[in-house]
RNA sequence: GCCGCGGUGGCGUAGCGGUAGCGUGGGGGCCUGUGGAGCCCCUGGCCCGGGUUCGAAUCCCGGCCGCGGCCCCA
């Protein structure tokens, strides 16, 4: 009988899972600063409700089954539908913009690999009913914030439109499906040697070469500021879209931001949905984005509800918590524990009368459950990790004394019974 | 769904056709009031299923799992 957790999940001990806690705790901090405010969203969801934003096919990566009342569900493989649902029944009451932020795993089926896997944890907002240049800024800014929180320093926000592309390829008589092949293709671009690229991409745009050199024109902007773009881009259709970009670049130099953000044109996101600004969040050395978001406003309408404007982004936990081990920006310090120990077994209801009077003052506490000798108290105690360890024995109690060792030097302290709590709490400050 | 490499106690490894060893960890002892040292004992393993063979951890096939890559990535 095997009793392993099921392939592409993941068991965390201890160690890695304080990591993750303490990632998304910081994270709850920022948001929380932005005035986004934490929702709890449903794990289990009817399956239409993914099917609505992604199609049919999506079934293919999700784990469905059909539950005891003949309902066919699924578990999330995203946050932004549940979100999108609930701001669609409650409209009526919400002040506009809503902020909402979420944390959770979410499930799919895919071939696990590297930093992919079948549950992993995001952490994610939106902004709901604005659809300014500033409430675009507002998302990546609480995003360059909250990479700064987590002590990132080389990191880089690559923003784009993907109407850029869009456009282009539309006033060229390209339908929407033909145009999400090319943006595969451009989506590409670093992951494949240039020759393939290049190749790739003229045969997605039929072989038309004066389409393809503009594109690659285009994308030649890349790390060039959208001003600078603009003034060497002659697409008139293009120009409101530009202007847009170069907005959002000059307000975010205004705040103080443009030393993170990037005009990236080969950014797509390879997602249909978006409809305006995308970006993703790269970590320098770091083969993956560890955080992808944009705007896409459509989607209330999509679930029945009015026409209004929504733009959002989710954190790759799992891989914030991957790089930043990577980037050894983590620091694992955590409040090391008092050990009471004590000797003879008579003072064991004192022992643990202590442990709980020291756990009541706020002190982390562990004491001896085993009934082992003091040498072997102690040895566990070290092993624990305890900074202290507070000595019961009857010779002291006599006298209405204790001892106290600090397990770092060896040392010990003989103090009176009724200031134990002040000695302990002076030792390990 | 596809391709490559791999799977030996909890973890790390040696063995690579003939009794499965070591390190570490865990439990205990030497030590009935002072630990992380040392010595000793115990614990516990060849991913699963077929096949080849007198004999398989070892060779072959399939599956499962892991790692990496392709496809994909809401």
């Amino acid at each position: 009988m095997d009793f392993s957790p099921l392939r592409g999940f993941r068991v965390l001990l201890p160690e890695e899972a304080r990591i993750l806690q303490r990632v998304e705790d910081t994270l709850r901090t920022v948001f929380t600063l932005y005035g986004f405010e934490e929702v709890v969203l449903p794990t289990l969801e009817p399956f239409s409700l993914f099917e609505r934003k992604s199609g049919e096919e999506i079934e293919k990566h999700m784990y469905t089954f059909t539950d005891f009342g003949g309902r066919k569900v699924a578990l999330r493989p995203e946050f932004t539908p549940s979100a999108a649902r609930l701001f669609v029944q409650r409209a009526g009451e919400l002040k506009l913009p809503v902020k909402w932020s979420y944390f959770g795993s979410v499930f799919r089926y895919d071939e696990p690999q590297k930093m992919r896997y079948r549950e992993f944890w995001q952490a994610g907002v939106e902004l709901i009913g604005a659809s300014s240049v500033e409430s675009d800024l507002e998302v990546i800014s609480l995003v360059i914030d909250s990479m700064l929180a987590l002590g990132f320093k080389d990191f880089r926000v690559e923003v784009n439109d993907v109407r850029i592309f869009r456009e282009m390829l539309g006033q060229e008589g390209f339908n929407p499906d033909q145009q999400y092949r090319v943006m595969l293709v451009i989506d590409k671009r670093n992951k494949v040697s240039e020759e393939t690229f290049e190749r790739d991409l003229l045969a997605a745009l039929d072989g038309r070469k004066e389409l393809f050199d503009r594109i690659m024109f285009v994308l030649g902007l890349r790390k060039k500021s959208p001003g600078e773009s603009l003034a060497i881009l002659e697409e008139p259709k293009l120009r409101q879209v530009i202007e847009r970009l170069i907005k959002l670049f000059d307000l975010g130099k205004e705040v103080g931001l443009s030393k993170w953000i990037l005009f990236s044109p080969n950014i797509v996101r390879g997602l249909a949905y978006y409809t305006g600004m995308v970006f993703e969040v790269l970590v320098e050395g770091i083969p993956y984005s560890v955080c992808g978001g944009g705007r896409y406003d459509n989607l209330i309408s999509l679930y029945g509800g009015p026409d209004i404007p929504c733009v959002g982004m989710s954190f790759g936990v799992d891989r914030l918590v991957e790089a930043a081990m990577e980037k050894r920006i983590i620091k694992v310090g955590e409040r090391r524990p008092v050990f009471v120990a004590y000797i003879g077994q008579e003072l064991k209801p004192l022992a643990l009368k202590t442990a709980r009077d020291l756990r009541m003052a706020g002190i982390k506490t562990d004491v001896e459950l085993r009934e082992r000798p003091l040498s072997k108290q102690l040895e566990y105690a070290n092993k624990r990790g305890c900074k202290l360890a507070v000595l019961l024995g009857k010779r002291e109690l006599e006298r209405k004394a204790v001892k106290i060792r600090d397990l770092d030097s060896g040392e010990e302290l003989e103090i009176p019974l009724d200031r134990l709590i002040e000695e302990i709490r002076g030792k390990l400050a």
